[in-house]
DNA sequence: ACAAAAGTGTTAATAATACACCCATGT
DNA sequence: ACATGGGTGTATTATTAACACTTTTGT
């Protein structure tokens, strides 16, 4: 049997790349002149045009490589900031894609895929730069290597993980109305909400501060805006799962404002 | 300023491996001397003896290296099999854990974690190898590298992806009574759950199937025996996150018996 | 006045909880 | 008979859902 080189081939360390699925709500979209009963706001999702080959010209994830000196989470966020000048407000591991499936000539290739959010993400940020470009989540272009499976990874979970969580939150602003709040529900589960029901389900939660102010946002009655205020949940994380612990590695080097902000940044969120 | 091997240090690939957090249900704990109310069954967890520095001597996740030609489950699966020689019944990506953190001298070193349940763990399977041992996870001995954290996370997990998701039937046979399941339970949250009631939720859900038989564990009534027969969910998964697409790889190799089995085992389960 | 969304009330249906009690079995 | 858990009944209390209705604003 030629085990020889086949076998070398296989025990060679894998390329490791970090990617990053944003996820942001769409505008308001005004669009109803279809009879789409529930076409509503969406989540949109922010690609790069690839410049090299393979998959020349089409879009792909953000993304970038690993550093020794900062953790996945950092590589992450700098890996979005750096191709898209994206900053999310929320940062959390999604998935580990790996496997003979994802391998570019025998190059067995990893991604460490993070998943973000954008609160602040009103009408005029969907601005797109040259090779950046924002697609709502029912339209995406041809997509290179299996971006799309992951994207679609990424919206299941999203799914799943709003119903016991508090991730929404991290999809409006610092301070939001209820309306605000319902329409991420709504575009996550693409299904209308009973506006009444919601807000006392929201609010017996115990976890949204009447700020005091109100927002008109059309010609009618204005809002309550609220702040999403976390308290102590039955089984919270005790603690971070990325980093942490002591190291040996001598070389931090220096350290940049942005990254100490991003220490801050964090939050110990639901799975 | 001395960027020159320092940033050299830093761009350097990775070493990748993959660890695996194992937990079945202990026995059911006999010791019911002391007054604790609750001190019920436990989950367990073999861990391996480290036999090199670091840590010699410390325990440690069984683990390995990845391959390119197999996926990153695949990997898990044949770590978890040479290292204690189980077969676990489920197989999960966990988390992937990295950072400055984890360097050994400056090496940085990134662990692809999975978690696996036996549920065929009967009394007699405890028994441990010269370099396997079974913990119980309130009595965990020191532990190398930050498998502690891990293994934390993991338990952390397991309290909460229990209460919306099915993964306690991964902790029983593939047959069982309502006893064992409910066992499954109270060892995750550590509390006692009313036995009347958990038999109506559970029965609720619609999969759980009579299988007919009957069974006796103690001087009493025997249980009826149940299987799991699992429903279509309001948000499952359509696709495994793990592998799958097109390959470009050319050298697939042989493969045995046991990994097609593999490509069976691995179930839909929820996140 | 009217439209449109904010916000409240009411009721029915459903699900979670506590706990009393009967049933089947081995000793 | 009795101890032990299997299994059922039932009343109580949340939680959810459906939808009518009132309030506040701009036009």
């Amino acid at each position: 049997m030629a085990m020889g080189n086949i076998a070398e081939r296989r025990m060679q360390p894998p390329q490791v790349g970090v990617s990053v699925v944003i996820l942001a709500l769409g505008p308001e979209d005004a669009d109803a002149d279809a009879g789409d009963a529930h076409s509503g706001t969406k989540l949109w999702i922010p690609l790069v045009r690839r410049v090299r080959q393979p998959y020349l010209d089409c879009w792909a994830l953000p993304g970038g490589g690993l550093r020794a000196d900062r953790s996945l989470e950092q590589c992450a966020y700098r890996a979005l900031e750096t191709t898209t000048d994206l900053h999310p407000d929320y940062l959390e591991q999604l998935y580990t894609f790996g496997g003979p499936g994802r391998s570019r000539g025998g190059l067995p290739m990893i991604s460490i895929v993070y998943w973000a959010m954008i609160g602040h993400a009103a009408a005029g940020d969907f601005t797109d730069g040259d090779n950046v470009r924002w697609f709502p989540e029912d339209a995406l272009p041809r997509l290179a290597f299996d971006h799309r499976r992951i994207i679609d990874y990424a919206l299941w979970r999203m799914r799943n993980k709003i119903e016991y969580s508090d991730i929404a939150t991290r999809l409006v602003g610092e301070t939001f109305t209820l309306r605000q709040l319902r329409r991420v529900y709504e575009a996550v589960s693409g299904e209308p909400i009973d506006a009444a029901n919601f807000r006392r389900r929201m609010l017996a939660s115990g976890q949204l501060e009447d700020t005091g102010d109100k927002l008109r946002e059309g010609r009618h009655r204005p809002a309550a805006v609220y702040r999403y205020t976390p308290q102590r949940q039955r089984h919270d994380i005790p603690f971070e799962p990325d980093d942490g612990g002591e190291t040996d590695a001598p070389d931090h080097g220096e350290r940049s404002p942005l990254e100490e902000a991003m220490a801050v940044l964090m939050p110990s969120a639901l799975p």
